[in-house]
DNA sequence: AACGAACTCAACCGCCCCACG
DNA sequence: CCGTGGGGCGGTTGAGTTCGT
């Protein structure tokens, strides 16, 4: 009954990669290109799975995966991409193109969950505060306009992505220079995990962590609520969604300093997504059973 | 310092989709 | 049209790390 396996268990090693076999498998994609996975155990003579050679090429070893921390405005796209689309990761990382569908997937998980359960309870006892006047527009006009929107960002996103393979499409050169930057990180860590070693996330950590530590000074907030406002709880009371941008775009603006040009080209997506009122979904969509 | 709890994230599992013969 | 196989995806696991007591 059901499937045989993708590929002969006995002898295929399990756990986690070593430097040298993912050496041994940018030096296949850099020859043979992505793909035809089921060959690179035969060709490379790795003792992995097909699927596992593809997962870690993916996850790990393509070139240009953003590590370390997600920045707000990528916690803002990943929690309305998810209201979109519910726990599609692959297309709501296909909107983040230097985040991985699994880096994603952890992300909500360990993270966005916790904080929009609590962002829930402080929009429940809002609610019950201002009860007569949640619901600013109706279902139907919200519907046409999440529609309108979903053109306009589908269109930006064909624009970003058609400049990109114009533009930017790597040579395979280019692509293994990425990888190599990659198995450099994991051979240094690998070698010797050296103290106080500064890692790519520190930037937007100390900006996060001054922004919460400011606003707890001038508001007597706590952290999480130092969050919740910077994060647009506070639109729930702010009736227009460009108050939300400016009390965002400071620290925004920072922590986009280091990203990479292509990701310019993303702008008007981007903007789509910041501009999207998160209020509504907040109280119409995403607190169901996604949640729980 | 030691220990257990909680958290993180890379990797695996199994199902589904789709191209192809 | 149907069966098969490869690739893709979402859910889950578990080893390693961090945190709290």
């Amino acid at each position: 009954m059901g499937r045989p396996p993708c590929c002969d268990k006995i002898g295929v090693k399990k756990g986690s990669w070593t430097p040298e076999e993912d050496i041994i498998l940018v030096s296949y994609v850099q020859e043979h290109g992505p793909g035809n996975w089921r060959a690179v155990p035969a060709t490379t003579g790795l003792r992995r799975c097909s699927k596992s050679c593809r997962l870690r090429w993916t996850n790990y070893l393509r070139p240009g995966i953003k590590r370390g921390s997600f920045t707000l405005q990528e916690e803002k796209m990943i929690i309305q991409l998810q209201a979109l689309l519910g726990n599609k990761w692959a297309a709501i990382a296909s909107y983040l193109p230097e985040r991985t569908d699994n880096d994603i997937k952890n992300y909500w998980n360990t993270h966005l969950k916790k904080k929009l359960k609590k962002l829930q309870s402080a929009s429940v006892i809002e609610t019950s505060n201002n009860d007569s006047k949640s619901h600013s527009i109706s279902r139907g006009q919200w519907e046409k306009r999440l529609q309108d929107n979903i053109t306009t960002a589908k269109q930006a996103l064909r624009d970003a992505l058609s400049s990109e393979n114009t533009a930017e499409s790597p040579s395979s050169a280019a692509v293994y220079a990425y990888s190599t930057e990659n198995i450099a990180r994991l051979l240094k860590n690998w070698v010797k995990t050296e103290p106080n070693e500064s890692k790519c996330s520190s930037n937007v950590s100390t900006i996060v962590n001054s922004v919460c530590s400011k606003e707890e000074e001038s508001t007597g907030m706590d952290m999480n609520g130092a969050f919740e406002s910077i994060f647009g709880l506070e639109s729930l009371e702010a009736s227009n969604s460009d108050e939300f941008s400016r009390s965002a775009s400071p620290l925004v603006a920072n922590c986009e300093i280091k990203q990479e040009e292509n990701s310019a080209s993303l702008s008007v997506l981007e903007n789509w997504l910041l501009d999207f009122e998160m209020k509504d979904y907040l109280t119409d969509v995403s607190f169901d059973e996604n949640l729980v």
